[in-house]
DNA sequence: CACGGCTGCCAC
DNA sequence: AAACGTGGCAGCCGTG
């Protein structure tokens, strides 16, 4: 059963029930109440739901507009629901797709659904009224038709791989808001502690702490040319070359190259600086509150269909400071490393034999070697991330001529992602998220181009922005795959581990996610089960996506009190 | 003085 | 000073 979430504009919300077994989808009963009884509401439906299957059509499917806008009033109410379909995100791929490309719902003009989400939902317990009427139901039947109507380049119908990632969308958009409802588990002691330790004790505002006062000093004496703030790289940069050093700009990487009595305590400073910045005191109080680091996360933020964050930087967590992310006393953290993820995932798209038999191994890269494709791990992982990206220098250009001679059908379908991209052509992903078309300066420049004309200097222009978008298309197709395979085993392990609790963070929990990796909060006695389930939802995801497939999707798993020990 | 672009560094 | 993909973010710095 399809229940179809409409809220009013006099503050009441209807609750309509729809029949997906039945063509047009027909409502079959219809529910008013007021906003603030919603949550009971879905509390009961959800009670009286059959019991949860694997089964993806078993049990209720909640429809609604915004699972941003709508979840995390329902889980302050301590509502969990186990499914959703997530209308703004369905449409981006539904309207992007080349499998629907041909329907009328991708070539409508752009609508209200298209724009923005509003900024975060204010004070109080719903902001479900969107700015404009939306029209939920109807939504949800032309995007049911544009679904059944997707067909692939062969013209047969191909809609079972999209509906799969329509599901895994949304049940990534359900993880991302139960995350941050339940927090990454952080110890502030431990965190003040790092930060004294490194950088001096916690200064007044407007300050530097001690020690990073101290370096700067450091840095200024060891020139000699007055006192600077490393923080200006203009500043910086003049101060460098007044002192004799062979500088051309503040990059750390750059200034390594240097022998110089003042790069040592810059790199340092440098160093200390980022941490202050980044990960200082200023950030412990703006996103760690009662315990809890509460990033927000954005399901389908980035173009490939991977997550981005938006404020507390959740998808660059240092280092430097995972010593602070610490269990609760009695519970422990479950991290789970998906190994060598984008290899395996494109020995399975790609169907390579040898590829695919490297990719049963534990560690991928051992595996190539032990093909004898290449000499040593070292070798295959660059070879490999020069394949994936479009590397051509270095290393990774050297790998490149046996990687394809040992790996042939997978290079050929990333070359092909890439040629298609050179020409201004669309990709996919295994699922169907296509990549957007390049923008309309490229194409006009391209094809007058092509048109001949210009000089050649502009023709070189134009055919290194060719490769530069190839480049996108032939990660997009990896990258993007990627990212649903790491959905999939997410929603599938948020089903298991649900089970376990009646409230979400009442027991095991995922509480981090980042791209290729996934933390759960639990209990310690359950942390075997806990990692038994991990590594069974990962073979799963597999095989949903690659059924019959031999490449294995392995993890490197950890049970630790502390993120910082997991590897 | 506000704001957008740039620089540099963090993550995968 | 880039090369070889996707991002976020803080602080600097030039501009209107």
């Amino acid at each position: 059963m399809l229940v179809v979430v409409c809220p009013q504009p006099d503050g009441t919300v209807v609750v309509q029930d729809v029949d997906r077994a039945q063509p047009g989808l027909p409502v079959v009963a219809t529910e008013t109440v007021e906003v603030e009884a919603l949550p009971a509401l879905v509390r009961a439906r959800e009670a009286a739901a059959s019991p949860t299957g694997t089964a993806p059509d078993a049990g209720l499917r909640w429809v609604w507009a915004d699972t941003a806008a709508t979840y995390p009033a329902l889980l302050d109410a301590d509502v969990r629901v186990d499914r959703c379909w997530d209308l703004r995100l369905c449409r981006t791929i539904l309207r992007g797709s080349a499998l629907t490309a041909r329907t009328p719902y991708a070539s409508a003009p752009r609508s209200a659904w298209d724009e923005a989400r509003t900024a975060a939902a204010p004070e109080g317990l719903f902001d479900l009224t969107p700015p404009v009427a939306l029209d939920p139901l109807r939504e949800l039947r032309d995007q049911q038709r544009a679904l059944t109507a997707a067909v692939g380049e062969d013209g047969r119908p191909e809609s079972s791989r999209l509906w799969l990632l329509l599901a895994a969308e949304s049940a990534g958009a359900l993880v991302a808001a139960e995350m941050t409802f339940a927090g990454v588990p952080w110890d502030v002691v431990e965190h003040d502690r790092l930060l004294s330790e490194l950088l001096g004790p916690r200064p007044a505002p407007g300050f530097r702490p001690a020690l990073l006062e101290a370096k700067a000093a450091q840095v200024s004496a060891a020139l000699g040319v007055g006192e600077i703030n490393p923080d200006s790289p203009v500043e910086l940069l003049r101060s460098m070359r007044l002192a004799g050093l062979p500088a051309t700009s503040t990059r750390s990487w750059e200034l390594q190259q240097i022998d110089h009595p003042a790069i040592a305590p810059l790199l340092e400073y440098k160093k200390m600086s980022r941490l202050m910045t980044a990960n200082g005191w200023h950030w412990l109080d703006t996103w760690v509150a009662g315990g809890r680091f509460r990033p927000v996360y954005v399901p389908g933020g980035v173009v490939t269909g991977r997550w981005a964050s938006d404020g507390g930087g959740a998808l660059q967590l240092p280092h430097q400071v995972r010593s602070a992310v610490r269990a609760d006393p009695g519970w422990v953290l479950v991290v789970a490393d998906a190994a060598q993820l984008e290899p395996r995932i494109l020995a399975a798209m790609s169907g390579d034999e040898a590829m695919a038999t490297a990719g049963q191994a534990a560690d991928m890269y051992e595996g190539m070697v032990a093909t004898g494709a290449v000499a040593t791990r070292q070798q295959a992982k660059f070879g490999m991330l020069g394949a994936m990206y479009g590397g051509t220098q270095g290393e990774s250009g050297r790998m490149l001529p046996r990687i394809t001679r040992a790996f042939p059908q997978a290079l050929a379908l990333v070359e092909a992602a890439a040629r298609a991209g050179e020409q201004g052509e669309i990709v996919s992903t295994w699922l169907g998220r296509s990549s957007p078309l390049p923008s309309a300066e490229w194409r006009s420049a391209h094809s007058a181009a092509g048109a001949e004309g210009g000089s050649a200097a502009e023709q070189e222009a134009v055919r290194a922005q060719a490769r530069s978008w190839g480049r996108f298309t032939r990660n997009f197709v990896v990258q993007g795959t990627a990212a649903e395979w790491a959905l999939c085993w997410m929603a599938l392990l948020r089903l298991r581990l649900r089970a376990l609790s009646e409230t979400v963070t009442g027991g095991p929990h995922l509480a981090f996610f980042l791209h290729d990796e996934i933390m759960v909060h639990t209990p310690a006695d359950l942390a075997d089960q806990v990692v038994e389930m991990v590594q069974e939802t990962a073979h799963e995801a597999g095989r949903i996506l690659f059924e019959g497939s031999p490449v294995e999707f392995r993890l490197t798993t950890a049970v630790v009190t502390a993120y910082s020990d997991a590897k």
